[in-house]
DNA sequence: TTGACAATTGAACAAATGCTCAACTAACAT
DNA sequence: ATGTTAGTTGAGCATTTGTTCAATTGTCAA
């Protein structure tokens, strides 16, 4: 009976629908991760989750690269390519140092290495 | 010598730059994965990277749920869901099956758990 | 057949996103 | 100092995307 308080207020107040299974909602309710995490896992995928960003950590898994080796890898100009780096960076995929005049990019830790080969290797699957 | 044709344009007529390191570009080039591979992980990311269809996905890992179970766990509307459903069953994240006028909802296999329980482990143990 | 409810769908709208272009900074060579 | 090249940045623009709202379909019960 306590447990079934867990969902606090009527669901009619909060969504357009009845609770059809009280039980399972309550349930997973329960179990379910704290929002605020789900939300920084989403936001961590949004950014492989680019065709662009994509393909520079495909290339930087392969290689230390500076903007201008990645911009004729994908046949894209420097100022695109430096915009999904800022992204990249910004999320903590890539590091980069500066050699003079150039800048070299580099994957960040194995943790993104990982993910990345998850996926790759879960499509090769598929076919 | 024949290696390096491999880059079969010149650099400068496909993008702003010169091409700093031909050797490494070269290299990539060659170790690269398929660009259409690429694309299709990108977009198997991008599913992941929405706030809603994550915790859709984080749900259905718990329990298998309808609709309007899943509407009042995330407390959005009924069409919200239902249109992310969609998107997710056409990635194939998940199936569904219906039983009278209950569509009932669930994660499709152990691929996709697998890379959403990656993603949160991950965030775990960076805090 | 009629009414009720679960679910889906399409149009519309606001917000987010990625690229381009131009201007700018940083570092080096002359 | 000046010029050159690597890289970054911000504004602008077109595209994509997620939610809402209203209308519709599917299933069951009376």
């Amino acid at each position: 009976m306590a447990k079934k308080q867990r969902v606090a207020v009527s669901p009619a107040e909060v969504c357009d629908c009845e609770m059809i299974h009280a039980d399972s909602v309550a349930a997973v309710l329960e179990g379910l991760q704290d929002k605020a995490l789900l939300l920084r896992n989403a936001e961590f995928f949004k950014v492989m989750g680019d065709p662009t960003r994509m393909r520079i950590v495909a290339a930087l898994d392969q290689s230390e690269l500076c903007v201008c080796d990645l911009a004729v890898v994908l046949d894209m100009t420097k100022s695109a390519i430096s915009h999904q780096l800022r992204t990249l960076r910004e999320a903590n995929f890539v590091k980069s140092r500066r050699d003079g005049k150039v800048v070299y990019y580099s994957l960040k830790d194995e943790h993104v290495r990982q993910i990345f080969e998850l996926g790759i290797e879960h499509l090769s699957e598929e076919a």
